[in-house]
DNA sequence: TAAACGATCTGCT
DNA sequence: GCAGATCGTTTAT
């Protein structure tokens, strides 16, 4: 594998395997890492959202396991990619297997591999890159292709606790663009973060 | 096989 | 802030 472009080491299945909520909010602050060719993109998670396994009605896993839907019940630690309005999106799995929760990751903020970001966007604006599910995805080049991967053990993609990272401020909020259970505040946001799919 | 829907994004106002 | 594009999945006929 490439050497990480930080020093940092990868979280492990322990910190997937908890209520999802709690991984939600501690994935803020975490490195998302994509390994594309020779180079490594991703940057600081900024905003995520937790979905549920049981009485989530806005959660893919409410009505069971479909074929689309399988990779959300598998272990912890893998990567659950849909398609949603011709685009896609990217979630880690949590709790245990075949429970179907997992954490939506919505925003980061645009760190390594910027300029091949730039290009799989069309954009050059840091701030237009990486502030939304599907942008976050086309950026990072995550496509239906990479459902089911390992974020434990795939040497090109994961999730990583920075050596010298700072706190970030956690806010909760209410989940974007979803019409049941819009109420429950399961968004988390690095309050300070300028790269949100929306402010709070 | 047809129709409706959606954890979205963009451009325009 | 809003309308329209877009297409895979699910549900209805």
């Amino acid at each position: 594998m490439r050497p990480l472009p930080l020093n940092a080491h990868r979280i492990d299945v322990t910190f997937y395997a908890r209520p999802t909520a709690i991984v939600a909010r501690e994935l803020i602050g975490k490195a998302l890492l994509h390994q594309v060719g020779p180079l490594w993109v991703g940057g600081w998670i900024v905003e995520t959202e937790a979905y549920l396994d049981k009485g989530d009605p806005a959660s893919h896993s409410f009505r069971g396991q479909t074929p689309s839907n399988t990779s959300m019940f598998g272990d912890p630690g893998t990567l659950y990619v849909y398609p949603i309005h011709a685009k896609y999106c990217m979630n880690a799995v949590t709790q245990n297997p075949g429970e179907g929760a997992a954490v939506l990751i919505r925003a980061i903020e645009p760190v390594w591999g910027i300029d091949e970001m730039r290009r799989r966007r069309g954009f050059d604006e840091l701030r237009r890159l990486t502030r939304g599910p599907a942008m976050l995805c086309q950026a990072l080049g995550i496509d239906r292709r990479d459902d089911a991967r390992c974020l434990l053990s795939d040497e090109g993609l994961g999730v990583f606790q920075a050596h010298d990272s700072p706190t970030r401020p956690v806010a909760s909020t209410r989940r974007i663009g979803i019409s049941k259970a819009k109420h429950r505040k399961l968004r988390f946001v690095d309050a300070d973060s300028k790269f949100l799919s929306r402010s709070f």
